[in-house]
DNA sequence: CACGATGGCAACCCTGCGTTGCCATCTTGA
DNA sequence: TCAAGATGGCAACGCAGGGTTGCCATCGTG
């Protein structure tokens, strides 16, 4: 923890001029800490100790600025996500293709480690505090998701009255489980978004349709509460 | 913590008769109390003192006999999954009601509770510690698992070359997600399973057939390490 | 009824979150 | 230039939870 700054004299003055000032040197060292901690860890295991040590900052410092975990890593998420809300989704006239691209870089936005950090952060989406930050920053573009396979309908590649909003569902959970761990590659994902749509075409999907139910309980959670 | 046994005199000695010696008693108790706080708060919040209480036995008689979080549940899974060990896969003649069934109940098996813990360990697959527990409980019949799907291939409902263990994956990937929050019903369970059914039938899941890449990537995992 | 097995209790160590009081350094503007 | 306010460092703290230990009470069986 006595990195270039605080005590120490020199080195803080002569960056200064490039890299901004010490406020946002901190800043900026915190954040590139924490996505390595996160990427690391996870957010259960993820440790504000280390992120201040990693950053050669102290935690009384991270504190300052993030007044809990939580809201380091929310800050972390809108920062690095940043570049991702810019751009559009794909439109290549094939849903098949739309999926794969738009499914692929929510992977792959940013340097190697934002990616890895977001998916560590999809898996523990069980966690309320990890799916407030989840939905906090990705709400916003569900009408954008739907469009691409609205279009799909439009073009004819999926029946009419497909419902959009549960494809999306199929196609995000068997990706987001794979999204750490090494084991989301261009097979599963194509293999998900295939059998998905294939499923989709045959009308399983269809809005509406009666979903009998086998089991011979309908309408009910399978557990109590 | 000061409840029917330890100091007290008098209950314990009144009910031994009918059921059976202090020892067992306790183990009985703790695993109960063991199974409704795992319900309750999952595998990270699963706090040993909280079950000592519920339990109204002490922490050290816990940890005395079970060394940690982790042996505890072990063994709770263990005995809770027995009924289940014990009976057969369904064999209805149908891939889709097999599939239905069998998924249906791994979340059915012994009293409810039961059921919403075991929801609750699948849901924190991701953590290594689990995982352990999950595999320890359940690698077994793996091959069983894959049996219903080739006799569907046998009986022609499913094309040669499906590859058994993918659709599997994929299925209980999509249960797997929904297993606690009151989310997986008959409804989502019977999608799931359609759809993916309807997929392999379209021969997305046929073994050897090339996946060809639609990133450019092939091959290779989406983030580096 | 004496003795070994089992359980209760309280205190302890360790780690991690979040906080606090005090001091050093940096920055800025008069 | 320099004084004051903003920012950061440091060490120690309170608190909770996992896991341990020493000692004593109770149980139950020979």
């Amino acid at each position: 923890m006595s990195g270039p700054m605080g005590r120490s004299t020199g080195s803080a003055r002569r960056t200064q001029g490039i890299l901004g000032g010490r406020s946002e040197q901190v800043v900026r060292r915190a954040l590139d800490a924490a996505v390595v901690e996160l990427a690391r860890s996870g957010y259960a295991g993820f440790r504000m100790d280390a992120v201040a040590s990693r950053a050669g900052v102290n935690k009384t410092t991270i504190y300052r600025r993030w007044p809990s975990r939580a809201a380091l890593i929310t800050a972390l998420v809108s920062v690095m996500r940043t570049p991702l809300r810019e751009s559009p989704l794909p439109n290549t006239g094939q849903i098949e293709s739309d999926l794969v691209h738009a499914f692929t870089r929510r992977f792959t936005f940013g340097r190697k480690m934002e990616g890895r950090a977001w998916a560590r952060l999809l898996e523990e989406r069980h966690n309320p505090e990890v799916e407030a930050i989840i939905a906090d920053a990705v709400d916003e573009r569900r009408d954008e998701w739907r469009l691409m396979v609205t279009r799909a309908i439009d073009r004819g590649e999926l029946p009419p009255g497909t419902d959009a909003q549960l494809l999306l569902d199929l196609v995000r959970t068997l990706v987001d489980s794979r999204g750490s761990s090494g084991r989301l590659d261009t097979i599963w994902l194509t293999l998900a978004v295939r059998t998905v749509i294939a499923g989709a075409r045959a009308g399983t999907l269809v809005r509406g349709r009666k979903t009998r139910s086998v089991t011979g309980q309908p309408r009910h959670s399978l557990r109590g509460a």
